[in-house]
DNA sequence: AGATAAGTTAAACAAACGTTTAATTTAAAC
DNA sequence: GTTTAAATTAAACGTTTGTTTAACTTATCT
């Protein structure tokens, strides 16, 4: 008769051999792409019948928005802990920075498959999470550079908009070359390359940052 | 008995329909991935038949390099031409992000490809012409600065090789969430694109590039 | 323990993939 | 005008793709 098909909701309780294969393929996803990715590939990997992943998400691409959604905890609470500290406005744009970072840096799987699907028109893939996500963020760093104009720390003349693509961009165009950079900054490994990015990188960004921030023609 | 077929050399002497079929593919990589986009999509579009594919450039895969090869012209020529200008040097460093910014605007398709491929192991793509071309040019840009910090212009305390990525990372993260900047923007089309590129996008990082450059802590 | 639902599997499905073949048309050379 | 090479084509090749089916095992519940 009727047989029993998960359904994933908001609330999202996945159990374990459902984390194993979104673990599985986000690394894939993000290694080779979606379409590079076979459903068999990542069942194999994740050590299932590949016929769970139709079981247990509905489609291949119910997978990918599954794994989203599930990656895309609250980031903004995070932002707004660190904005509402009392230390100086300088200091907190080095510590959004360093958040930014160590939150993209952990989750770059995740957003190179964005960035790869998200401008892929011929995918029906649901992004306004992320969309939604990305404008509450916006929100709270705009109100934070408003803020600091009006103190008179930062310049008037700043392209807000812009500036999280400053920090964003240089994190992701070091990481998409990053087999040019290896070479050139003596990154081996899993373990030197967090290092690099939370010291050598997050420093380079922040007074990136700070500079733009305070600088007057 | 022995078929014609077409080895495409280093002296790349391309055809009309070559050079379509070049045209085509570039788009629809861009678009929809490598993976993403089959022979016959871009047969299709080109309007060629798609064994002429096989037969002009021997494999899907080597489609690919050479279009690589196709677009990598020479950007060092272009680099040199405006450091050797009269002009001061923070006068050159407005020169040099907006000739980068204009070119990697004009071939950002074939980038975004790069980009996603280059880090995808299971690919056989060969990226050495893009990578001798990327050091070659970051000697330039590495001898500018140490010229500029010698003249006292620029800071000592500077990480050069993550200059370029600043640049380049903020127009990239711009057009990989296009969809996104585009609501903020009011970017309609591809003329509106090409102007919000060329005045707001370009004026915000010839800004932060100089204020890192010149930014004494 | 027996009944019902959930989990798991190998096999099969049709569709799409990149590439090759062989036949034919078009162009170039003599 | 005949010959030879290049260009072009439709059809077929063998794989691989995402998904479904139906049979089976394991777990849950009364």
């Amino acid at each position: 008769m009727f047989k029993f098909v998960p359904v994933i909701l908001k609330t999202m309780e996945l159990n374990e051999k459902q984390i194993q294969i979104l673990t599985v393929a986000e690394k894939l996803f993000a290694e080779n792409g979606f379409d590079g990715t076979s459903v068999r590939h990542i069942a194999k990997e994740a050590k299932v019948n590949a016929a769970m992943i139709s079981y247990y998400f509905g489609s291949k691409e119910r997978l990918l928005e599954t794994l989203l959604v599930y990656r895309s905890a609250d980031f903004r609470m995070e932002l707004e802990t660190v904005l509402s500290k009392r230390n100086s406005t300088l200091d907190k744009v080095n510590e959004v920075v360093q958040l930014v970072i160590r939150r993209v840096h952990n989750n770059r799987r995740m957003y190179k498959i964005i960035h790869f699907e998200y401008s892929n028109e011929s995918r029906k893939i649901d992004f306004e999470d992320y969309i939604n996500q990305k404008l509450s963020n916006y929100k709270v760093i705009e109100d934070f550079i408003k803020q600091g104009q009006n103190e008179g720390v930062f310049t008037k003349d700043l392209n807000i908009p812009l500036i999280v693509p400053t920090i964003l961009g240089t994190y992701f165009n070091f990481y998409y070359n990053l087999r040019f950079f290896e070479v050139l900054h003596n990154i081996t490994d899993e373990k030197s390359l967090d290092n690099y990015v939370h010291t050598t990188l997050t420093q380079h960004i922040q007074k990136t940052i700070k500079a733009l921030l305070t600088y007057e023609n």
